[in-house]
DNA sequence: TCGTATTATTGTGATAATTGGATATATTTT
DNA sequence: AAAATATATCCAATTATCACAATAATACGA
C-alpha cells in the first residue's frame, strides 16, 4: 500500500537531472524524435541518446519507430504529474 | 515562467534516494527527532544526519531545537506535493 | 546491395554520491 | 566542571553518474 521507496527514488532519479527533465517536459506536449531533440539540446548525439535510454528503461518514456526515425513520448502519469507541479 | 531545470532537477535529487525519500515521507505527517530517525531507520546515526543535511541543503526540510534534540520537518511544498502522488 | 540517415551501444576518464567510523560541537544533567 | 546525550562534521574507501568520441545497428531509398 504504501511507497516503494526504492522503486520510486529510481524514478525519481530518472528525471532527476536537466537534460533529462528537459526533455521529458518538451515531450509533454508531444512527441518528439531524437533528431530534433539534439538539435534543440544542443548536445552530442550520443549524449542525448544514453538520457533517453535512462528514461526508457526507467518506464518514463517509450519510443515508437516512424521509418528511420524514433519518436519518443511520456507514458508514466506520476512524472507527468511531477512537471506539472514545477510548472506552476 | 517556465522550469527552472537546473534547479528543479536538484530539488529532485534531494529526494531521489530511497532513504531520503523514506525520511522526507515520515516526516509528512509530524516532525520528528534525528535520534528517532536513527531507530527506525537502523542507519549509522552520521549516515542519517549526512541525509539530512542534504535535505536540510537544498530547503527540503528545516530543524527546530527542542532542547537537546533537534526536530525536523518538511517545508518545501512542491516536494509535499510530490510524495502525495507517490502516496497514491 | 550500396549508401545514407537515424539512433543505440560501448569504452573510458572525470566527477560526484554514498557509507560509516572517528571526531567535534553543543546542550543538559548531576 | 565533568559526564552524558544528541547531532553535525570530517575523512577515506567504494560505488555511481556523467559526458562524449568511436563504433555498431537499423531502416529506408536508389
Amino acid at each position: 500500500m504504501g511507497i516503494d521507496y526504492n522503486k520510486d527514488s529510481e524514478l525519481l532519479k530518472a528525471i532527476a537531472h536537466p537534460v533529462r527533465l528537459k526533455i521529458v517536459k518538451g515531450l509533454m506536449g508531444d512527441e518528439c524524435s531524437v533528431k530534433k531533440m539534439v538539435k534543440v539540446l544542443k548536445l552530442p548525439q550520443s549524449t542525448v541518446s544514453q538520457h533517453l535510454g535512462i528514461l526508457r528503461s526507467r518506464g518514463v518514456i517509450t519510443p515508437s519507430k516512424e521509418g528511420v526515425k524514433t519518436c519518443y513520448s511520456v507514458i508514466d502519469e506520476r512524472v507527468k504529474d511531477i512537471v506539472g507541479i514545477f510548472k506552476k
